[in-house]
DNA sequence: ACGCAAATAT
DNA sequence: GATATTTGCG
């Protein structure tokens, strides 16, 4: 047999092996040519999956074998795989960046001869002229699958210990780490648990990731939002029940906790008598609760749900708290459905998906409106408060979402209507959307960040009441407002009183900044120069802000920023808000440490708030900057 | 299949 | 040591 092989091999046979390497991500597929060719491989590419299979169809001794990624939004890779052991009989290796033993086991059943795990290694291209020896070897017509599967597993798993919940690197896609690479086929024995036990690779839930399950919630609806439809709609490669399954666990527990947070605001703002507006402060929670039932018919979205203006678009702006967390998910997260719809992701190449960025003041337009400029005013009026407290919970964007999705899960439909009738005049819909952003904006920092001790120093402002929304909603940001805004800064500071929320917008930033935006647009109401400094430092990467958005959040401030906002341009606006902020309870010293200097604010717009690590630190300088914006204007 | 809570892995 | 995930169970 021996005999055989080398006989087949040739000269150089791995030399010139004609290989047909097939991966969407064009990254992946670069690397993976320059690879394949430093074997000395006759290498052919393409990222189509459909191109692949023509041209092998074309000519069906055209290839020696074919390395395959797993996904690909215009064929799945096992589609392929099968495709071609019914048409062809050509070895093929699948490619994924997940190492998922039950993805391995799929495409080892659908004949993959190996299954290799990205990034990729030189090391396993070696080798992989193996399988076309083997195939000739074992006869041409006899293939089947016994023989070939066995080192699929080798490329599994190993786990990726990559910390890297989103970010690091978003260039490289393909970069799953892996913890050593010497083992090039074979044999580790020890290790390798190749054959029963397989541990199951420990999923990281990178924010793209997160974001595609917030937007299956939405689209699902809290209600009918369980794992085996999330996994579905998150058509995610490799994930699996159990993963999904746990990860709604933790987003439950969030919900709950963010819940409990707002309430417990309200009640204090209630106590305080800070409310002003007259609604319910905390009812936040109670009022959400409810949503569930209210739309009964359509779950719509615990997450997104603003854009769908569902129950929580209610909920969101009559009251409260929550308010301002749900918008940003919100906005988030359409506009990556439409990037997930379509083609499945695995979990690795996520992040490549998704980008952080997403800016897409079209995902608005869809969305359906309903906010008049009217109804934010209701809201101005009514609402107020946002009830959140939790420095950490408010921190993240997503909040809101959550706090919605919470009140579907946890908490039972109560209060609705109470928060309803406050609300009611309030839109719906896109509304909620709106209305996050503008809390987040309006929640002051403190100043105090250096000393958490005290409370006090935290001003806070409240956003919760803005339901600057509107805007966002029904349009399309940019063009109410124009990025000039900041551009120019007199300018901006009216309009930002006027419209908060456009300035995200017109910035053409992605939704998940929209929280710093907020803040910005906060900054301004203090300094407009300032704050256009803000943004601008926070598009860079400054998230600080953001974060400390949320912090302070716990807003219950009787005014609300977006009062402010709204208001326009009176500086007055602003003082009235200080002296809500005054208040300010100092509710926790937490909340400042919430806020992390890095840069991911934007997430936590959405939900994403949750993925933060959280923290409890001292606030970085940044936010301090902030602070003087917002109202130390003092204005 | 779900959701919870204990067990683990990081 | 605290979390994040996975696993086990009702």
């Amino acid at each position: 047999m021996i005999v055989e092989e080398i006989r087949y091999t040739d000269e150089n046979f791995p030399a010139g092996m004609r290989v047909l390497a097939v991966d969407d991500d064009p990254t992946c597929l670069k690397l993976l040519e320059t690879l394949l060719r430093k074997c000395r491989y006759n290498v052919t590419t393409t990222n189509q999956a459909r191109v692949a299979l023509e041209m092998l169809r074309e000519n069906k001794d055209r290839f020696d074998l074919v390395i395959s990624d797993v996904h690909m939004p215009d064929m799945d890779g096992f589609k392929l795989l099968e495709l071609i052991g019914l048409e062809m009989d050509l070895p093929v290796i699948m490619l994924s960046v997940n190492s998922d033993p039950e993805l391995v086991l799929k495409g080892v059943n659908n004949g993959a001869c190996d299954y290799l795990v990205k990034p990729i290694r030189i090391e396993e291209l070696r080798n992989i002229w193996q399988h076309v020896v083997r195939r000739k070897k074992y006869d041409p017509k006899n293939q089947n699958r016994s023989s070939d599967q066995t080192k699929a597993h080798q490329a599994i798993g190993e786990g990726h210990g990559s910390p890297s919940a989103g970010n690091t690197d978003q260039n490289e896609k393909c970069n799953r780490k892996r913890k050593d690479d010497e083992d090039e086929f074979d044999s580790n024995d020890d290790e390798d648990e190749d054959n029963g036990a397989h541990k199951k690779p420990r999923v990281t839930w990178t924010i793209q990731l997160h974001t595609q399950f917030l937007q299956s919630i939405n689209q699902l609806g809290i209600e009918r939002a369980v794992p085996k439809k999330i996994l579905e709609t998150m058509n995610v490669e490799g994930l699996t029940r159990e993963n999904v399954a746990s990860h709604l666990q933790k987003y439950r527990l969030y919900l709950k906790k963010i819940n409990k947070a707002a309430t417990q605001q309200a009640s204090m703002d209630t106590a305080l008598g800070v409310t002003d507006p007259g609604f319910m402060n905390m009812g936040s929670l109670d009022g959400f609760g409810d949503f569930r039932t209210s739309s009964g018919a359509r779950p719509t979205n615990v997450a997104l749900s603003p854009c769908t203006g569902g129950k929580f678009g209610r909920l969101n702006s009559p009251g409260n708290v929550n308010i301002h967390n749900l918008t940003p998910s919100t906005l988030v997260q359409p506009s990556q459905a439409q990037n997930m719809s379509n083609s499945t992701n695995s979990v690795g190449k996520m992040h490549h998906v998704l980008p952080t960025s997403n800016r897409n003041p079209r995902l608005f337009h869809g969305i359906q409106p309903p906010l008049g400029l009217d109804q934010l005013q209701h809201n101005k009026g009514n609402a107020n408060f946002n009830s959140i407290n939790n420095s950490r919970t408010f921190r993240t964007g997503s909040t809101g979402a959550a706090l919605s999705s919470l009140n579907n899960l946890v908490a039972g439909p109560m209060n609705n209507q109470q928060m309803l009738h406050g609300n009611v005049q309030q839109p719906l819909n896109s509304g909620g959307f709106s209305n996050q952003p503008a809390s987040f904006a309006l929640e002051s920092f403190n100043n105090g960040v250096s000393e958490p001790t005290s409370v006090n120093w935290q001003k806070r402002v409240e956003a919760s009441k803005m339901h600057p929304n509107p805007l966002l909603s029904a349009e399309p940001f940019h063009s109410q407002l124009p990025l000039n805004v900041f551009r120019d800064n007199n300018s901006a500071g009216t309009y930002l009183q006027n419209n908060p929320i456009v300035l995200s917008s017109g910035l053409g930033l992605p939704p998940f900044e929209v929280s710093r935006e907020m803040q910005c647009q906060v900054g301004l109401m203090g300094n407009v120069q300032n704050m256009a400094q803000c943004w601008a430092e926070q598009r860079q990467g400054s998230g600080v802000l953001n974060q400390k958005m949320d912090m302070y959040t716990g807003g219950r401030s009787s005014v609300g920023v977006s009062a402010l906002v709204q208001q326009n341009g009176n500086l007055a606006t602003e003082s009235s808000s200080r002296s809500n902020e005054d208040f300010l309870f100092s509710e926790q010293p937490k909340l400042l440490s919430g806020f992390t200097h890095q840069g991911y604010d934007p997430l936590d717009e959405l939900g994403i708030a949750m993925m933060k690590p959280q923290q409890d630190e001292a606030v970085p300088d940044d936010e301090f900057v902030f602070d003087d914006y917002s109202f130390g204007a003092g204005m």
